[in-house]
DNA sequence: ATAACGGTTGAACAACTGTTCAACTATAAA
DNA sequence: TTTATAGTTGAACAGTTGTTCAACCGTTAT
């Protein structure tokens, strides 16, 4: 989306409208902006997702621990862990063969409970 | 994911990690809830619905509108309308031919702009 | 009644996403 | 060195998602 394109597909609502449409297009942030957070939001829009960024609240933990807290394969956690990690989301430390993983920020924990509260309105 | 078993697919950490996996385990919302938080934050996860929730919070616009401000067609919003309607963040009236859409919630809008401090971060 | 416009809808399509499986690396113990 | 465990990775697969296109419904104007 997003593409600025000078012809804008207008219908034929009254001209008054136009000030309307101006006023809205610049509510919009830049692609740029637009994109980051829509990515944002796609990482935590998964519930496995969200179940790693629960478990590991309390405590770091390890991907054995985390997939055992989930009920899930290794496989599959380290694989949503990653993109976790991409987004950073979460950072870890290594410990002999284990690798740690927590939370990385303050404010994630504050937009998911601003979701939760939401949710239950 | 989720599903609730007593076998839990552990691995050979020590017996200490049991407690931790447990508290992570605690730590983790119910399934329903999950799926919700999850469905909520998948409907923000794209670029075209946050949009459409940016340019229509200064005033209640028209679909016709939206799409102009969007530089979209009036199909492709009005699909991710009814997205965003079915998951209530935005509610609407009808004025004669028109229907004006205007956000339905104030948290929704405290949301994004938490998550949109995490990213300039 | 008929035409025009605003809006919705369903099918179709390509693009993307999450889990599984098997193979792989790395660290640690034997 | 060999073996076992923790973790990562890529390919493959099914399931989901967003846009387009064409057809449709409702309201308004002619």
């Amino acid at each position: 989306m997003i593409e600025k394109q000078e012809t804008v597909p207008e219908c034929e609502c009254h001209e008054e409208h136009r000030e309307l449409i101006e006023r809205g297009r610049a509510l919009i942030p830049d692609a740029i902006e637009l994109y980051d957070l829509s990515d944002f939001f796609k990482v935590l829009g998964d519930s496995t997702r969200l179940g790693i960024l629960f478990a590991i609240d309390g405590a770091p933990m390890c991907v054995c621990d985390i997939a055992g807290a989930l009920g899930m394969t290794k496989s599959a956690v380290s694989h949503q862990l990653k993109i976790l990690r991409q987004n950073r989301l979460v950072k870890y430390s290594k410990v002999g063969k284990n690798v740690f993983y927590e939370l990385s920020d303050d404010h994630v924990r504050d937009v998911i409970e601003k979701a939760r509260e939401h949710i239950e309105e």
